[in-house]
DNA sequence: CCGATGAGAATGAACGTTCGCACTCTTTAT
DNA sequence: ATAAAGAGTGCGAACGTTCATTCTCATCGG
């Protein structure tokens, strides 16, 4: 059961490094089965898709694809990383951003756009399922939970010295339920059913600024929903 | 594949009204299946549950639990049609509040809480996964979603009326905004990693006050978070 | 005695994984 | 330059297991 943890392919400086063929072959393998992988999980889940099917899919036999991945876990465990990885990418959008009110409400939609148009979104509830009984997954889940905590936790921190907001939680229980509340939201896949990202705008932003109330002249922002805060808590 | 859709009981109407056995039988039985099922689903996932694990954790054998359930398939839809109804439990008492504000507020609460204490947070996700892609599942999930919307628009709708709330945005994009993120809080399970559902209280009611923008003399409301609207959409 | 119920072995399919073999490069030896 | 060796890669049959479901037979209440 124990297998080397080369899954991934070594790097390019164990070859000649104008020698192209090897290594870039087997990164371009990895990646076939990796897109075949994700549409099978996406199909039928994680349990539900067979070896044969994401074999089909990557048009490769099983012996080739064992190769590159030593059991259908590893292939898991491989495409929920890249998945977590593509959430960090919105992650500094979020916090980057002049304003953390807007920052924050356009990372979110960003988010959900990116989720919707890969089409992703059946595959994060997948990994929610999965990462309740596989714990190995919850790891990889936590880990990732835990790292955008603590990022967009610092920013609000930052945000609350300077006076610019006053949420109505202690930073360590606001950031988890507002991540809940974005969980939510990019998971539910709103677009299916008729509403478009955009729409989403002014709702997510009253639900940002309502938890936390920024003082005036940052909560104008942008279109619609005005709100302004009265007091502390 | 098709077998007739015998999963519920018949109704006792169909024996001797005062004959107890064989109904009562039956129901008690079916209900050690459904009890059994859950448990292994929550513990491996529906795909994952065996139907000899069912067996064993209702302390019967194959041959028997197939008198009672033709499929794996229907016991899977039974757990997920039961979990609808308790949904719609919480559901009556958000909008027969006096308070739209609290109502939802609480409403939303005490939904969390339920899953929390049940155990049933892992289910819930394990039920949207598997929505994803089988149809049947979708349409119980549409179905219950479809009514909720319905109920809570049409509180919603009679408290704009009454001049009580002043939505960020139309109702039929509202609704369901406010449904992901409530999914999204309860199905996260925040108690687990560390944060009551009391604590939780201030947020809720921030967002959904946020969203809904009340009149003052209703948004004074509870603990904190004080929020007044100023302009309309 | 009959229909409902239960146990548990049996069945056939599907699954994840492995194996043996063939082929193709790359490197090394001649 | 050519041959031999070796590593990397691919195929698809085969293996052992597990699974959902069915079958057969026994039991029991009415």
């Amino acid at each position: 059961m124990e297998y080397g943890s080369d899954i991934a392919v070594e790097t390019p400086q164990g070859l000649r490094p104008d020698a192209p063929s090897r290594y870039e072959r087997r990164e371009a393998q990895v990646a076939r089965i990796l897109e075949g992988a994700r549409l099978c999980f996406l199909k039928s889940g994680f349990q539900g898709a067979s070896m044969g099917d994401i074999c089909a899919a990557a048009g490769m036999s099983p012996g080739a694809l064992y190769r590159y991945f030593p059991s259908k876990e590893s292939l898991i465990e491989a495409i929920c990383a890249a998945d977590k990885e593509a959430d960090a990418k919105i992650l500094g959008q979020m916090v980057n951003a002049p304003s953390i009110i807007d920052g924050m409400t356009t990372g979110l939609l960003s988010h959900a756009q990116q989720l919707h148009e890969s089409g992703m979104a059946p595959l994060f509830a997948e990994i929610y399922a999965e990462a309740m009984r596989n714990p190995a997954m919850k790891q990889i889940l936590d880990d990732s939970m835990c790292e955008v905590t603590e990022v967009i936790g610092a920013a609000l921190h930052n945000a609350v010295k300077s006076g610019e907001i006053n949420p109505v939680l202690p930073l360590e229980q606001l950031v988890p339920i507002m991540m809940a509340m974005g969980h939510g939201l990019v998971t539910e896949d709103l677009p299916r059913i008729g509403i478009p990202i955009q729409t989403m705008e002014p709702a997510v932003r009253a639900m940002i600024v309502g938890m936390l109330r920024p003082r005036e002249k940052y909560a104008e922002a942008s279109p619609s929903s005005q709100v302004q805060k009265t007091l502390v808590t």
